[in-house]
DNA sequence: CGAGTTGTTGACGTCTTTCAACAAGTGTGG
DNA sequence: CCACACTTGTTGAAAGACGTCAACAACTCG
């Protein structure tokens, strides 16, 4: 069973025998367990290491002056927690789990080694923060032109898409252990609001939302109202070479 | 006199004379004149070069189902316009000037060239890449947890400092072709909305705003209302290693 | 000088917040 | 296995920020 963080990436490269297997000594070598919301690296820290989430749930967030919080990105497992880390002096930004997870700890001298070495690992790693760019901003998009009901049904969708692309759905079923208040943050709405919106949802049929798990009832309605386009995933390559993955998201996209 | 690519990349790297011609050369060999509101490179296209902003001010963007334009970052001279467009197929987004403008064109087999040639060249990109990340996510947090005045003085504030680093103030005044449409656009206020903050600074003596003139008259007073905060500039090296910036910027930092 | 863009202002509507109280769910220790 | 504490979810009423629409003034540029 291979590793996500290597799975994730070979959806935009492919490795050698080689590669995959020194990448799965990598991520075996060093490991670390976090509770839940607990930080991963927090934020005007610095470390030696990257982290890369293997199981659990985490997020990028920034707590304001005020005590407020903004989620900024949702991680899953298989995502690099902070590529920064080997270019930058320090975070500006905090990463912390939401559920109870793991990482892989790899000492920033060795990825560096890795870029170096393994041909198609630098390509990789600029696909992933491409990617996430493409992440953030239509996230601003979402916050500035959308109103809550059209920004909580495209994160929604968002994450269905995601989960379905990691093979973590059951058909339009996810786990899905966020909590309204970790979507208030990450949609800049409040907790009340939040729930008054995903009650419409249900009412309207359109998702069920229950034991943290989310049962998307109506995708396409979702997808319509949440304006979903799934251009700034970056999944085409995936999409166009990869029929097992066509097969899980094509219909969703 | 130096090109404002260099001269942006040198804020973080350090470059041979010989590397520094190179990158002159480059810049200088193709470049393209633009009008304002034009498109550099159109949302969903592909194209081999690279766009270096040399002059002018630009705007990433994307146009919504209805019409409605979200602006994600504005570009001043020394941004790439595009990294993405080497390691992606198509833009997810726009980049369109808002005055004119020329930028440089690099051939993408070019660039890449550039990366595996000249040793500073890749930290130097991956250090733009990821302030543009970091730029990303502050646009988040204004989005999402501050209100209109905050959001505001937050992006005024920003680009005094940003036009700082490059030489564009006198004191603290700068050019400031910027629309209240734009500043709609991109803070998801509208112009009517926005119209009435800025009135209010003006009455405040926060700021005066005339003829395309931004002067900034009590810095310190919409730094606080903004919040503002530079770690995510990731200026720290820049301002430790060179004086002569240090003198520019450190005092609003 | 005149057309088109940009800025300004007012009245009114509405989406979202605020605050507060309570219900339901979850986990821990006895 | 229950009891209790704590987190999470739910709901209502009232306030406020921001949007909408419309008209007009000021500015810019050919």
């Amino acid at each position: 069973m291979k590793n996500p963080w290597t799975m994730k990436m070979e959806q935009f490269t492919a490795f050698s025998e080689g590669d995959r297997r020194r990448l799965d000594d990598l991520i075996n070598a060093k490991q670390r367990k976090h509770g839940a919301n607990e930080d991963i690296i927090a934020d005007g820290t610095h470390s030696d290491y990257c982290h890369v989430l293997l199981t659990g749930l985490a997020c990028r967030y920034k707590i304001l002056p005020d005590g407020e919080r903004q989620i900024m990105a949702f991680l899953v497992p298989g995502d690099l927690c902070d590529a920064e880390i080997f270019i930058l002096k320090k975070m500006d930004h905090g990463v912390g789990t939401l559920t109870p997870s793991t990482t892989a700890m790899i000492h920033s001298d060795e990825m560096k080694r890795l870029l170096r070495e393994v041909s198609s690992m630098s390509e990789a790693l600029w696909w992933g923060t491409m990617t996430d760019l493409g992440v953030l901003r239509e996230r601003i998009v979402d916050h500035g032109r959308r109103d809550a009901t059209e920004r909580i049904a495209h994160l929604l969708y968002e994450m269905l898409v995601r989960y379905r692309v990691v093979e973590k759905t059951t058909d339009d079923s996810l786990d899905f252990p966020i909590t309204q208040t970790d979507l208030a943050d990450a949609t800049g709405l409040t907790p009340s609001h939040v729930n008054r919106v995903l009650q419409r949802f249900r009412d309207d049929g359109l998702i069920e939302l229950r034991q943290r798990t989310l049962t998307i009832t109506n995708p396409k309605r979702l997808k319509e109202i949440g304006q979903f386009n799934a251009s700034y995933l970056h999944l085409d390559r995936t999409v166009a070479d990869d029929p097992a993955i066509v097969g899980r998201v094509g219909d969703l996209l």
